[in-house]
DNA sequence: TCTATGGTGATTTTT
DNA sequence: TCACCATAGA
């Protein structure tokens, strides 16, 4: 069979990879150098060429949203359907194999999936019952801890121990495991874990599996953590072929237990891999490369890689040193002006910063502007408290048993049962070990709650009978739109005050469509159109913003931006203190982490790079001064210009700068004077550019430090 | 049981 | 600064 046209529009490196034959090949793929197109190729060659059924693949990547990319571009290359094909998540494909196998898993055959926020409550209700205090002890370091350990494929009783704290930890997650068992909740972690665990000691499923899975493809593998890792390899087996593509240099997920040592430890375990580096990239100039390769350098222990392009030199990178926020987010939005006015797209265009809480000045610089945007992150649609609360709803209706839902919505809405109530319910329940549900029930027949409570629960769960009743029949688009309205929930919102009640409602609605859209995946007949859908909300929780029409200039943080690429980009708050982040200064793995995110940064950008940084910030209502970030030093100064307001200069060394004296224009300052600031102290004037209230002038302190501020803001006095 | 007020503390995010 | 939580009064 002529597979040739596989091979169309690849390098020799990407074909190399695409055709490998070795059982086990590893992909060392650079930023922009089309990494998922090798995967995607891959795929199409392994069941063209070598005549493999799709079935006989497994394909991991990071996100769903990786996954249905991935799925579509084979589709396209196959000019095929891909029918039984298993292309997800590592959540995805265990969760998969859990509920096919729950009786081995030990688990319930309806076992819920907790998503983090439902974990977090899990937690903080082992706390409450172990009487743990929440001030020394708070839920959401408890809920790190365990996910910590299970990414890590340990158990409470391999946990490490020794000191009180580990020792208390390791006594909450024991806690915290029984409940989950006990209720048959598997969380995140869990998911992966147990998996494990499953193949690994039932040598018949595990079989199975082997048997199936001849290739086994994983994308981003730099952030795969020890679990995945053991079970790939586990899976594999002796006789099975894997390839693992990913990037070292763009490890950016260590922090959540994401191992790129995976990739050194592959090449060990498995001595005959096949290494194969994509260098070429197709994405960035040659200066944007030349830059973000001067900055990944001073990071150690990499695998070694560097980036070139065929395309030209392109314009060199553009630094603005900002005097406040303000000016920072002027200087942004200016400059995306000048690029629409010469005939560019909003859509093009990318402003990355290193945590959320700096978009605000840019948001209001933006609407200013009256400019359209789009912010990342954020809430996604099924994290949405009204989402979380209707999807309770129909938990319950599936199954009583849930106490996880039970729990969230008994008082939602108001309906008189508090804490006081719940607490006799959570006793009676623990007492006969049943659920909340059937303990509620018992309460209500042996008549031991108080007159008004009892007929508070008395009135919930009758409700939640009929209503159960009522839905029987019901597909699953006019069950979710009656159960909304039936639980109180629409009539709930509708009275809440303003916007947010309105949007509610609507989101509700959208719930709605989106259960009508819902479309049961092919391979999981086995299990109920309902709980498929619950499930897809807990594994998958949707975008974080409904898809926008118009063409708007995107905002998000640089680890969001991983993935993307836009013609111009500009990387903001370049500053020590911020990126690299104060917490992760001091420890030199994380500072080399940090380092990877500028890389992951700049390599976003296709023409223009600009990096701006702030004399001054607002961080937490108080004013900070930081220094310009060490990344900006790691870049060659030949490649970049300092930008002033009233145009571009190379960058100079600071001893190669001379100023000429001579007045301010319009301002009462003039060079070489000596004036105060209430920060820095005194200082002699030695530069100045613009005029009158935009004029920013250098500052030398005597404190031996020189400062570009503007003086409109600067509250400069001379004396 | 519901609502207002004050203390606290604050990266990055997917599943 | 601001958002989130916990606790105290209505």
């Amino acid at each position: 069979m002529d597979v040739s046209y596989i091979f169309q529009n690849l390098n020799n490196a990407q074909r190399e990879a695409v055709s490998s034959e070795s059982q086990s090949l590893l992909v060392l793929a650079g930023a922009g150098s089309g990494k998922t197109r090798v995967i995607a190729h891959r795929v199409a060659w392994i069941v063209k060429a070598l005549n493999i059924s799709p079935q006989s693949l497994l394909t991991v990547t990071f996100t769903n949203k990786a996954a249905r990319e991935m799925r579509g571009r084979i589709e396209e290359i196959l000019e095929d359907q891909l029918g039984d094909f298993w292309c997800g998540t590592f959540h995805g494909i265990s969760h998969r194999i859990l509920r096919r196998h729950w009786e081995e898993a030990g688990l319930r055959k309806e076992f819920a999936i907790l998503d983090s926020e439902d974990q977090l409550r899990v937690v903080k209700r082992v706390c409450k019952s172990l009487q743990i205090d929440d001030s020394k002890w708070p839920a959401k370091q408890i809920q790190w801890y365990i996910n910590k350990e299970k990414d890590e494929g340990r158990r409470p009783e391999d946990a490490e121990t020794g000191d009180y704290f580990s020792e208390q930890m390791t006594n909450i997650y024991s806690e915290y495991q029984a409940l989950c068992n006990q209720e048959s909740l598997v969380d995140f972690g869990e998911l992966l874990l147990r998996t494990y665990e499953l193949i690994d000691g039932n040598e018949k499923i595990l079989n199975h599996y082997r048997a199936r899975f001849k290739h086994i493809l994983v994308d981003e593998f730099q952030d795969t953590n020890e679990v995945q890792y053991k079970f790939l390899l586990l899976l594999k087996g002796n006789e099975n072929n894997i390839s693992a593509v990913g990037d070292d240099d763009q490890s950016i997920y260590g922090w959540r237990g994401a191992k790129s040592d995976n990739i050194n430890r592959f090449t060990k375990d498995l001595k005959n891999t096949q290494v194969v580096r994509l260098e070429q990239n197709y994405r960035s100039t040659q200066v944007i490369l030349d830059a973000a390769n001067s900055v990944i350098q001073n990071n150690s222990g990499r695998m070694g890689k560097d980036l070139w392009t065929e395309e030209k030199e392109g314009e060199k990178i553009s630094v603005y040193s900002a005097y406040n926020e303000d000016d920072e987010a002027r200087y942004v939005v200016g400059t995306i002006q000048d690029w629409i006015a010469q005939g560019n797209n909003l859509d093009e265009v990318a402003i990355l910063y290193r945590s959320n809480a700096q978009s605000r000045a840019l948001e209001e610089a933006i609407l200013r502007e009256s400019l359209p945007y789009r912010i990342y992150g954020g809430q996604r649609f099924y994290e949405r408290a009204e989402i979380k609360n209707a999807m309770a709803y129909i938990r319950l209706v599936f199954g009583k048993e849930d106490d996880a839902a039970f729990e969230r919505v008994i008082n939602i809405p108001p309906r008189g049962i508090g804490a006081k109530t719940l607490d006799i319910i959570r006793n009676k329940a623990k007492g006969t070990k049943q659920s909340l549900w059937m303990a509620s029930q018992e309460l209500i027949d042996l008549e031991e709650l108080p007159p008004r409570a009892m007929q508070s629960v008395q009135g919930f769960i009758s409700d939640m009978y009929s209503l159960s009743l009522e839905v029987k029949e019901m597909d699953l688009k006019g069950l979710v739109d009656f159960i909304i309205e039936r639980s109180g929930l629409i009539d709930y919102h509708k009275k809440e005050a303003g916007e947010k009640g309105r949007t509610r409602v609507e989101n509700l609605s959208e719930l709605v469509s989106a259960a009508d859209d819902f479309m049961v995946p092919a391979q999981e007949e086995e299990i109920s159109e309902l709980k498929s859908f619950i499930d897809h909300a807990a594994l998958d929780a949707g975008d974080a913003q409904a898809e926008e029409h118009e063409s708007a200039i995107q905002l998000m943080t640089l680890h969001s931006a991983k993935g993307l690429e836009f013609p111009l980009v500009f990387i903001t708050g370049f500053e020590e203190g911020l990126f690299p982040h104060r917490l992760s200064i001091e420890e030199p793995g994380q500072l080399e982490e940090e380092r990877r995110l500028c890389y992951v940064g700049m390599t976003r950008a296709m023409k223009k790079l600009h990096i701006v940084h702030s004399e001054m910030r607002n961080l937490h209502g108080s004013e900070n001064f930081n220094s310009v970030s060490r990344f900006l030093k790691e870049i060659p100064e030949e490649l970049s210009l300092e930008v002033r307001t009233g145009g571009s200069i190379p960058r100079l060394k600071q001893k190669e700068r001379s100023y000429i004296p001579g007045d301010v224009p319009n301002t009462e300052f003039k060079i070489g004077q000596r004036v105060f600031h209430d920060s820095f102290g005194e200082g002699v004037i030695l530069n100045y550019e613009g005029q009158g209230p935009n004029a920013r002038v250098e500052v030398n302190f005597d404190s031996s430090t020189t400062k570009w501020l503007m003086v409109e803001y600067a509250n400069l006095k001379g004396i």
